[in-house]
DNA sequence: TAGTGGTATGATAAATTCATCATTCCATCA
DNA sequence: TGATGGAATGATGAATTTATCATACCACTA
């Protein structure tokens, strides 16, 4: 499902979090983002993935239509390529917020283990 | 779908987009972000938003689960808050790749009215 | 024209969303 | 204290979307 450029900007942003919103999709721009010129060939994405390559090419064609990533295609090979540099970051920024509530909810449960019931009676110490 | 929290990161990442692909809930988040100390409560957000309480409370609960907003009740009302200021910088950096991406396919569609069919001759000016 | 690398299509299974109704929580007032 | 009402949440099934899988197809090279 694609916006029409004239819907509001809430639900084209919704749209493109729904293009992202596969955990195939993360890994291919995360291999794109790490690899050098953010572009690499359908053959590397392949064996990095271990999709099967019809399935690594639906994913694919779902980036594309949602403009996130390009492909150009040279002699017998395509090559894929981030659209644009903030995808990176939208990647990145994910991570640390990830990384931010793993690290509570981590903290939470040592807290609840080390003191059993502490969190029942009122004591602050 | 909340993901384990042992589960590869790409996993978990695809979640959080997950919980971010949908308008209602963009709009939730827009209107907290821009909320003072990112609070709202949920009689805000239902005028704001026009949408029935019952869908409303069905968007909380999913951003919820995904620790995206958190919660609290006081007498009678509950209020909602961003649980991490980086949930708005990634919706600021999406807007920006939106922008971007729409300004470039106006672009286009511009140069293809203005030259019809100049992008066939193989003429650069 | 055979072969390799990628892509499109179409059927089925699975996950989300939507709509409706029931329930909980808490303040207030009889 | 218990009945009432507003605010928000929860639960359910039907409808829509998305994912998955197998297979057919296209583009290019040798």
């Amino acid at each position: 499902m694609i916006s029409p450029a004239q819907a509001p900007l809430y639900e084209i942003k919704a749209n493109l979090f729904k293009a992202l919103a596969h955990p195939a999709r993360i890994r291919i721009l995360e291999l794109l983002a790490a690899a050098p010129d953010t572009t690499a060939p359908v053959s590397f994405l392949l064996s990095e993935t271990g999709l099967e390559a019809s399935h690594l090419s639906q994913h694919l064609a779902t980036l594309r239509r949602h403009k996130v990533v390009t492909s150009v295609r040279s002699a017998n090979a395509v090559t894929y390529r981030l659209a644009n540099p903030k995808i990176a970051e939208l990647l990145a920024i994910a991570r640390m917020f990830l990384l931010d509530t793993l690290a509570d909810s981590s903290e939470q449960l040592r807290l609840a283990q080390e003191l059993p019931g502490a969190h029942l009676t009122g004591q602050s110490s």
